[in-house]
DNA sequence: ACAATTTCCCGT
DNA sequence: CGGGAAATTGTG
């Protein structure tokens, strides 16, 4: 491979740094020069910052007030696919480079000089008193033949305590050593034979694996119901990347869905990948992100940001759950990672598998147009069915008010406690109670910084805010009226839902799963796990159940409200309860026993609760592309929502009004311009926030014309403006 | 982003 | 006109 262009001491660079400046800046070249892409540490003004050598400098300016980079970071310069990634995503964004460049250099301690930590491997020295524990201690390390490990990871492996290997250590039996701060990853051996694949599982795979193979791009989506084997078929791919010596990028929408993957790479490759998400440790980020650059980790498993790192030689890009509405990061930089894992694909001739049972509509229509390959899994793992799926029509059930199990869900679920079968009730709501109202004034209590109601949290005995996080004690007087006891909770969460299946269910082992209960992915890990062998007749959950956990147990899903997604006129909430519906009945019946899905509604001839029923996907997805390809609407039409904030209501309409009326940037490409409206939060943290809608023609030049429709907008200080291209939601 | 510099606003 | 806060400017 070429190296570089090369710059020699003084000529003059030009330098992205991470601060928010519209352009690069010329230094001259450190002492022994540097390379196109280096990382660099920069003075500017009184601080030193750091920087990426961008190219040659632009010259323009008074040479004599040219300053000389500082030094060169320890890190591999960064490769021309990236530089050009990081352009592209911010001319699609419309983000400035240097908030690309802090993304692509999140790495911590990217600025230390290189440092050692203790090593251990196997020594000469004899133990004369053996131990169980020693004998494990020392068989591991004969096991992987020579390698070295830290203290932490070889205690892990052996499962003992780490003052035995130190007492091995004291032996001679094993020797410590100074090496490099960052060990590689152990090698993942794609010659191990993995679980047996079915034959259309192996068909499935075979493409795949062309695919890779072929070292060029390609994007395919594969589709498959829960418990198809989706995991296992692109793990070939995975291992046809690793065979071509190639590294590997599985993206994954939540964390909590790490565990279960590691386990799966270690049984298929003989260990685990490298780990990048906000749940990993610094030591371990900082690990990760150098192995990447000098292409030691061959796979790295991760969340959206991943795709920042500085991979020497990406072949493969899986994005698992490629639906999952997390892919869009709806603060800070907005992107959708399932659209620049594509991107950054391309750019590096590597193949991308889009994963889903329940695909966007996106990349339904990109593989109905041919952009994209497709593959469906049909069969299911063990068991061969989805699961019978009814409706429950609430209007003809007889039900209180403040109740939700509806009599012939209640009957359902007693029969599968008397069979020893497990039952899924699931409701997307977190906390007890989604509204807090006085019954003496009708007061509904709301967060005092956010336009949003305080949901209850009794198992916290708090109220909070699940917009931005703000909690208090729940009070025992209306904040409105100050009338004491008649603050009262309506509508369901699952708190509340768990205490009526208590009453309900007396004698029922009842587990509730949801996000905010469990202190660590690792207990939440724990609790699922006990779940699926059989420690609970009833698992109440939210959103947080539907996404790729197995319970083989479970036969039978009732979900609480199916409507709830249906409210409001969101573009996109027909796709998303159709998938949220889909995934959680496929949690049942996964095993040998047939499953059955209850859907609580009170419009069982909608449409999409009609399309859930009858399985009819194409159908479905069918109505829902031609609907919104007569509305103009994405994938058919763009759009891009702008977000005005500000402390002072009156002034952030006044400016979004301005915006509006002087669009004619917009109009030049035929795009229409909408609102200003409240944003769908109206206040967050005290911040005001309306929002304007843009919407063009799938062809039109949008990013463009919004960059010189904002261009002249002077902002008065504590204004922000953000722009949000192809925004998820709306109302 | 952050620090240095200028402007603004209040009181004398 | 001094003192402090708020707004503006510049960074090579």
């Amino acid at each position: 491979m070429d190296l570089p262009e090369f710059y020699p001491e003084q000529t003059l660079v030009g330098v992205l740094t991470t601060q928010p400046l519209d352009r690069l800046l010329d230094y001259r070249a450190p002492e022994g020069g540097c390379y196109l892409g280096a990382f660099v540490e920069v003075p500017l003004g009184p601080r030193k910052v750091l920087g990426v050598v961008w190219g040659p400098g632009q010259g323009g300016f008074d040479p004599a007030r040219i300053r000389q980079v500082n030094r060169v970071l320890d890190a591999p310069p960064m490769r021309e696919e990236m530089r050009q990634f990081l352009g592209r995503v911010a001319d699609y964004t419309l983000t400035p480079m240097p908030a690309m460049l802090r993304l692509a250099s999140r790495a911590p301690g990217l600025g230390d000089a290189p440092s050692m930590r203790k090593i251990y491997r196997l020594g000469t020295g004899t133990v004369e008193r053996q131990t169980d524990a020693r004998t494990r201690v020392l068989e591991t390390l004969k096991d992987y033949g020579g390698l070295a490990f830290t203290l932490g990871e070889l205690a892990e492996m052996a499962g003992v305590s780490t003052s035995v290997v130190k007492g091995l250590v004291k032996l001679g039996a094993v020797r410590e050593e100074d090496s490099p701060r960052d060990l590689p990853y152990p090698r993942l051996d794609p010659a191990l034979q993995g679980v047996k694949l079915a034959d259309d599982q192996q068909e499935a795979a075979n493409k795949l694996i062309s695919g890779v193979a072929s070292g060029s791009y390609g994007t395919t989506l594969l589709k498959g119901v829960t418990g198809s084997g989706k995991t296992e078929v692109y793990l070939e791919a995975v291992a046809e990347c690793l065979r071509q010596g190639r590294q590997a990028l599985v993206l994954l929408p939540e964390i909590a869905l790490t565990a279960e993957f590691l386990t799966r790479v270690e049984k298929r490759f003989g260990a685990k990948p490298a780990e990048w998400h906000s749940g990993v440790t610094m030591t371990e980020r900082r690990r990760c992100w150098r192995m990447v650059g000098q292409g030691e980790a061959q796979l790295v498993v991760g969340a959206r940001s991943s795709l920042y790192l500085p991979f020497r030689d990406l072949g493969l890009i899986v994005v698992d759950e490629e639906h999952d509405t997390s892919y869009k990061q709806e603060d800070g930089v907005h992107y959708n990672a399932r659209d620049m894992a594509v991107l950054r694909a391309s750019l590096n001739g590597a193949h991308v598998v889009l994963a889903s049972a329940t695909p966007s509509l996106e990349s339904w229509a990109n593989a109905e147009a041919g952009k994209y390959g497709r593959i469906d899994l049909t069969s299911r793992f063990g068991a061969s069915v989805m699961p019978d799926m009814r409706a429950i029509d609430m209007r003809s059930e007889d039900l209180p008010g403040s109740r939700w199990v509806s009599p012939t869900l209640r009957a359902a679920v007693q029969a599968r406690i008397e069979a020893g079968e497990q039952s899924l009730l699931f409701i997307n709501r977190r906390g007890y109670a989604p509204v807090t109202i006085c019954r003496a004034c009708g007061h509904q209590i709301g967060c005092d910084h956010c336009d949003a109601r305080m949901v209850e949290h009794r198992f916290q005995k708090r109220l909070v805010c699940h917009q931005c996080g703000e909690s208090k004690p729940m009070p025992q007087a209306c904040p409105s009226c100050e009338v004491e006891g008649k603050l009262a909770p309506v509508g369901p969460g699952v708190e509340r839902l768990a205490e009526e299946a208590k009453e309900l269910f007396p004698d029922a082992r009842i587990a509730v799963l949801s996000s905010d209960l469990f202190g660590s992915a690792r207990a939440l890990k724990a609790q699922i796990e006990a779940i699926a062998g059989g420690e609970a007749d009833i698992i109440i959950g939210t959103q947080l159940v539907a996404k790729g956990h197995n319970f083989p147990l479970l036969t039978l899903v009732g979900v609480i409200d199916a409507d709830l997604g249906l409210q409001g006129s969101d573009l996109r909430a027909a796709e998303r309860t159709f998938q949220l519906m889909r995934q959680v009945a496929g949690r049942a019946g996964r095993a040998e026993k047939p499953g059955e899905a209850l859907l609580q509604t009170f419009q069982p001839e909608h449409p999409v609760i009609r399309a859930i029923l009858s399985g009819d996907e194409e159908g479905f997805w069918r109505a829902e592309a031609a609907g919104r390809e007569a509305a103009g609407v994405p994938p058919y039409g763009r759009m891009a929502g702008i977000v005005l904030s500000s402390p002072d209501i009156q002034a952030v309409f006044d400016i979004g009004s301005d915006l509006a009326r002087n669009a004619g940037a917009l109009h030049e490409i035929g795009a229409q311009v909408f609102g200003p409206a409240p944003a769908p939060i109206a206040r967050i943290r005290g911040r005001h926030r309306v929002r304007l809608l843009v919407k063009a023609t799938k062809g039109a030049p949008l990013q463009a014309a919004l960059a010189k429709w904002i261009a002249p907008l002077k902002l008065p200080n504590n204004f922000r403006l953000q722009i949000d291209i192809d925004p998820q939601s709306f109302y």
